[in-house]
DNA sequence: CGGAACATTGACCCATGTCAAGTGTCGTGG
DNA sequence: CCACGACACTTGACATGGGTCAATGTTCCG
């Protein structure tokens, strides 16, 4: 996979389907399934970096940024979080990085009192908090393969690419999306200026890979040739 | 921290302490411990990317380069693996990255399937993959920072100041050390060419904060200078 | 309608990449 | 002990991708 954007993308706690019994419910889903909803604004912070933990959250609707900043204000975002997504674990007592809402989300709340009990008994779950790690370092190091070694055209395809096929996998329509994130967002994300995204936006609508309606409704026209642009890929 | 270059540098499994009985040893140390002693050479592969994962392997003296490569040939170094670490771990069944020696180097083996079983039953090793995963994902968080928003002399000034810092934790000299890695290495991994990473060693001999006895042997003149280069950090 | 926030576009510049030559340093074989 | 080749590193000249700065456009909302 060319890219991975998304930092807890794959690093669900198994998503709970009360339909589908194949998989049991850990106590830890049936605790998080009673977990307290809460809703943020755009904008707003979940966490900031260097809070104590007092929570993890699963996003339920809307769209986060996680990122870290520098002194001097240049910022790195690790990733965006989804729906189905969770943030917050971590082994210190703080947090490491900002998660603030692109647009208006809900999460669910667990106390990670709750959590650590949870662990210290059930060996099933000890070994899902780490499966989630493994799977969101491997993102992690995804993303950094692009920030690293990629150049701007590579990054942005692929990035467009990531969140086409994330629709696909949700059963949405891979070919038309609405980006929530701004264009310091993307950027900061990807290693580049705004103005660098924007103009690469730009000229993949001169090649014909994509339509811009409006500077955040993409609707991608030749995927394949989008996938050669993001390509150099293992 | 400005830069945390080491892979798995915090990643260690609770270094077995005989002597110290504050810290009683796991099943997991315990069957480490008695784990085959493989020695490998330089430039010899550990695992490769897509390898089946057989065993885990704890360095025991020595230095590993683990990378990622791209069709086209671009690598990304994502971390040097160096005594105590532990490499190899993953959720899937193949590995996920090439883990090949920059010097002779030993290592300890477990087998997964012993991993395997005692973590099924041990709620407490369950939490300590999950500690280690989170640990080298804030280290491969730290490096993106670095690669994807830092200047030339920014990454290299903080190469060498994470170098002499692992030094003076493992009460070594923290002024005066051998990189065993090349040149190829220390670019791969912070994204710079070769000559980018030697033109910058220069511009620091010249403003007298380093010594290259030989293009290999590190002196730190002004350490604080240094870390000042390196900074722009919270 | 006005203004704030975000996005696009253009002109220019610079840090770093590219290409090429030259300089150690080490190990091997004559 | 020296000659040689292999390899890694350094240095220089030049090219360029993407950053910076500045002006303009667009969208949205009060």
């Amino acid at each position: 996979m060319s890219i991975q954007p998304i930092a807890l993308s794959n690093a669900r706690i198994s998503t709970f389907r009360p339909g589908a019994a194949s998989r049991p419910a850990t106590g830890f889903e049936q605790t998080l399934a009673q977990g307290q909803l809460r809703r943020i604004e755009a904008k707003e912070f979940l966490f900031a970096e260097g809070d104590t933990i007092s929570h993890v959250y699963r996003i339920e609707t809307g769209a986060l940024a996680l990122y870290k900043i520098l002194t001097d204000g240049r910022r790195q975002v690790m990733g965006f979080a989804y729906p189905g997504d969770i943030v917050g674990l971590g082994i210190d007592d703080k947090y490491t990085m900002n998660a603030q809402a692109v647009k208006p989300t809900r999460v669910r709340c667990l106390p990670v009192s709750a959590l650590r009990q949870s662990a210290a008994r059930d060996p099933a779950l000890g070994l899902k908090l780490y499966e989630t790690m493994a799977r969101e370092l491997a993102a992690t190091r995804d993303l950094m393969l692009t920030t690293g070694q990629r150049s701007a055209m590579e990054r942005v395809a692929g990035f467009l690419l990531a969140f086409s096929r994330r629709n696909q996998r949700n059963g949405q329509d891979p070919a038309s999306f609405e980006l929530p994130m701004t264009r310091t967002d993307i950027g900061d994300f990807l290693g580049l200026t705004i103005e660098t995204v924007s103009r690469t936006f730009t000229k993949l609508k001169l090649m014909h890979l994509i339509e811009l309606a409006h500077s955040n409704h993409v609707k991608v026209l030749d995927i394949d040739a989008l996938a050669e642009l993001a390509d150099g890929d293992a």
